[in-house]
DNA sequence: GAAACTTTGTTAGTAACCTTAACTAACAAA
DNA sequence: TTTGTTAGTTAAGGTTACTAACAAAGTTTC
């Protein structure tokens, strides 16, 4: 037989209400009683009972005086974002990046740790434990006002399972690095692929504000894409969607298992770079698509047309997406931020040719940071007003 | 200010349960009062006094006395199928079918018309009228017991506005379907895209029943595609999702304003058939692939590179789609369809070959009927067990 | 400057809904 | 016939939010 989730009762309304209050005052600060009946569509006993519980629970303060509007002040409210701390956590390469935020999702406080052994798994995992202890000190944070650790890993990540699946660049394969982290810290930990994290980051806080559906393409070492349908991070029947790597854009050749996907093998920066290294007298370590527009600005043949046909093809994989999924909005990012502006107009130009829906693009907003954002809002987003859920 | 939805109140509560308990019941007939109280996690009192409510509403249906297991009887109860009726329509080339069918989705009767100008709009909203009558008229339903109509159109569909947005088949561009036939027949109507009609079909009463994550792929005059995203319908943020016709696989030539896509212009059944035209002696009006692969099977070597090519280009279109969204199936419809075991294979290794998490594949069962069948169930979902929300 | 509004917030009583506890009904097993 | 179990009902009680009325603290009007 097959059942069901969720008995209405009671207790769900008044959650459900408190929710609702708690969200409101978070996305307007300086709110009275009466102006969160109106926006929540409560009435204004009811209102101030929840209100007057969450002030004694610490959630919400009281933050003095408004001005009237024709009759007795308003006591404005706001949400109380320091009720409750959360970790975010980034591996890059041989980096790891931290940073400790408050319920708003504003950084508090940054740290960096190089990891000595990039490869080894479990001394990454120790870091995570050094780098929070680090957090921790400089912020006055308690560790039990923490909701948790948000980690962005390389790779496709088992969220649920907390494991990793799939990651050539590491080999950290089948690592349980949820159970471990949790173990060794005692705080729930959420990990995730890098992109999807890198997605979620300028959705919330970067360029993708306010939209409901967008797509987010990286090109770097790789090249990956994240998802946003309604408002919501898709990640896949297997936790493996926007591994656009392996679009089939470019020669196809012969793909060896664990390798790199065909897109990717063609149109990613090593391949670019590698491409490059053939006809540029010189190749320097900055951005490649810079060097190349360089050379071809300088008025060589062979730079123009691979500078021409690296477009093209980052432009088709742009189409590809944009036929299938009709995002409102693209968000370029990695090696494609340094496109410029000609860049840009071209591959807009090309969309209108080959698509009936050509969504808006922009420049991911964000840089380096866009992963730790992301890590830190997946945390909140998993702990939807952590307190709330508490009745 | 930014506001909120849904203010829990005492209402919602039992509107909710009123919901859960009606879902149990559709997904399971022959059940309990007493196993409804499992199912929905209510308890026992709650159940009895919803499901006599219901029952006074026509909603619920107390159908025998079950077997003990060692106690009193059991009184079984049904959902009420035939409360309410809901018709789909769908408009293909030259003919549009109809039929009516109850809450569970079973078709009671079926009726198609031949329009004799097949691309005067008008004329069509008429025949729906028409083929509404006779459907009425037959199954005996009174016209105030109906849902609504769901209707699947050609081209891109404006969901929400009930227009048509881009129709390049039919030249429908702009038309107000949706207001005009429910001012013409007074019941709600709901208009989309055929071919994401077809993904709901075949999602709900085909090969992708019990999935959440799958894509259905149509090959036909023109190349579409559906998408189910966490058991929705995701259609874009321009209603232009799945219009996979316009990646960019094959050569891709100079588009014209208002034309296919280039995957379609290569690879659709009528760029196969005009290709075909010129290696096979003769060409039939039945399925092109067959054609071709008879000929190859008889060692026509030409016949053979047109079926390879074809066939890897619609595996390249099946591996695009996976790589980005990791579906869990994917079905093949369309042409697709006669591919066959061979086929089906040869698909299955090239995306082993190429991406890192293959879908399950699997042929389309419903035919003809899957566009119906999703415009039935289109309905069914917008009016979510109708009555309980009238509470 | 007093009277008449207005807005904010609280108090008290009520209605809607679910739950628990206890009961009746109906049946199986021994 | 007794004991135990399952199904369904009745009655009392607990949450929660709502309405109505009111107090507090302003502004506006004449």
């Amino acid at each position: 037989m097959i059942g069901r989730a969720q008995p209405g009762s009671t207790k769900l309304i008044k959650r459900m209400n408190r929710e609702n209050i708690l969200l409101s005052l978070k996305a307007n600060t300086g709110v009275s009683r009466a102006d969160l009946a109106k926006l929540t569509e409560l009435s204004r006993p009811c209102v101030s009972s929840l209100v007057d519980e969450m002030i004694q629970e610490g959630l919400i303060h009281e933050i003095g005086m408004g001005t009237s509007k024709g009759g007795r002040k308003p006591i404005l409210l706001e949400y109380n974002f320091a009720a409750f701390g959360v970790v975010g956590a980034v591996f890059e390469g041989s980096t790891m990046q931290l940073a400790i935020a408050d319920l708003k999702g504003d950084t508090l406080y940054r740290h960096q740790i190089s990891l000595s052994s990039p490869m080894d798994g479990e001394k990454a995992i120790e870091s995570v434990a050094e780098g929070l202890k680090v957090l921790l000190a400089r912020s006055g944070f308690d560790k039990s006002r923490l909701l948790g650790i948000g980690l962005g890993l390389p790779g496709i990540t088992r969220r649920r399972d907390g494991t990793i699946s799939y990651a050539p660049s590491t080999g950290w394969m089948g690592l349980p690095v949820r159970k471990e982290i949790e173990e060794k810290l005692g705080l729930p930990v959420i990990i995730d692929n890098d992109v999807n994290l890198m997605t979620l980051g300028e959705y919330r806080r970067g360029a993708g504000i306010g939209y409901s559906n967008l797509v987010y393409m990286y090109v770097g070492t790789g090249i990956g894409a994240g998802i946003v349908i309604d408002k919501q991070l898709y990640r896949g029947a297997r936790e493996a969607s926007g591994e656009i790597g392996y679009m089939m854009i470019g020669p196809i050749g012969k793909r060896l298992q664990g390798e790199f996907g065909v897109f990717e093998k063609n149109y990613s920066v090593s391949a670019v770079r590698e491409k490059a290294r053939y006809i540029l007298p010189y190749v320097g370590s900055g951005s490649i698509i810079r060097q190349i527009a360089d050379y071809a600005d300088r008025g060589m043949k062979e730079a123009r047309q691979l500078l021409d046909d690296t477009c093209k093809h980052w432009a088709i994989g742009i189409a590809n997406m944009a036929s299938m999924l009709d995002p409102e909005l693209l968000i370029l990012s990695g090696e494609l931020i340094h496109l410029g502006e000609e860049g840009l107009h071209s591959i807009k130009k090309s969309l209108s040719d080959w698509v009936p829906s050509v969504p808006e693009l922009k420049l991911a907003s964000l840089g380096e940071h866009a992963g730790i954002m992301g890590a830190i809002h997946s945390v909140l987003e998993a702990f939807p007003s952590e307190a709330a859920s508490r009745v």
